[in-house]
DNA sequence: CTCTTTGCAAAAGTTTTGCACGCTC
DNA sequence: GAGCGTGCAAAACTTTTGCAAAGAG
């Protein structure tokens, strides 16, 4: 996450649910903490157990509210896992892609790249549809796992 | 789709049932036909529902088996939708991209690209990660619906 | 002080499992 | 006929909702 500290997005998420006219929570600053510092993708149950191991407990119930709300904010998105698609993840500015380890869950996430455009031209040509948005993830095996040869912890379904 | 019919793939998929030792029943032909005429991608209730709807009857226990037993035979996919992703869409020969209608959710494949290699090459050499797998989707809107301008309808949650 | 947000518990919805019977091969 | 696959019903799990009390602004 180059120069961005995780500290540093939760501050401006913050910001961002003042402006919304939302009240900045202990719950809700502990789901964003729990998000925003994980290397993988969570899913709002991984979220809650998450929770349980700090001092602070938190309300299911609530985890499912915040998550929906950091989504209509766009601060997080869903994304697609080799086995289930509930991993929340945070946005980041700029579009970018996500790259998910197969064996250990790790995202990382890579620029976007302008050869993208083009060829949403040429399916935009192709098909007569037109293209709003596109998700592009791709899926191996990160600089650790590839070393210890993969494949050994598959995801959890999640 | 194009030259090849909806009934050619059940066909085609009734063989590799047997050829992996799976029986061909009437039940798993009924969850496959629903799955194959479909324009869009069903969620496990849905592909139900739509059974309902036909004459023969079917628990929903089997939609979950046999939707399990095509993920593991790489027939159906699940694909990733806006508001959610258990979509259950059939994997066509060859590496195709999805591009799904947020407004009528009608799915379309359109086919691989090489540009995508180069960015691939691009990516496993900044991030020293191996790439097996990618996904990528484009959500926008149909012809028709692009005509009828969009998003009066937005896809269901499923 | 107002009114949003919380945790709890109940409800609704989805997915999985066990079992006796039926059907494919 | 052997044994896989089925529907049913129960269980497990996930997500949503209602409400009184707590806490942010």
């Amino acid at each position: 996450m180059n120069s961005i500290s995780d500290r540093d997005i939760a501050e401006a998420w913050t910001q961002t649910l003042r402006e919304h006219g939302y009240r900045v929570t202990g719950p809700r600053k502990l789901v964003m903490e729990i998000i925003t510092s994980s290397a993988s993708a969570l899913t709002p149950q991984e979220i809650y157990q998450a929770s349980l191991e700090k001092d602070r407990s938190l309300g299911i119930a609530s985890v499912y509210r915040t998550v929906d709300m950091l989504t209509e904010l766009e601060l997080v998105e869903h994304i697609h896992q080799p086995g289930g698609c509930h991993g929340i993840w945070p946005v980041f500015k700029g579009h970018n892609h996500h790259l998910v380890c197969s064996d250990c869950g790790q995202v990382r996430v890579v620029p976007g790249e302008e050869g993208i455009e083009q060829y949403i031209q040429k399916v935009e040509d192709l098909t007569g549809y037109r293209v709003d948005e596109h998700w592009l993830q791709f899926i191996g095996l990160c600089t650790i796992c590839k070393r210890k040869g993969g494949q050994e912890n598959p995801l959890e379904t999640g």
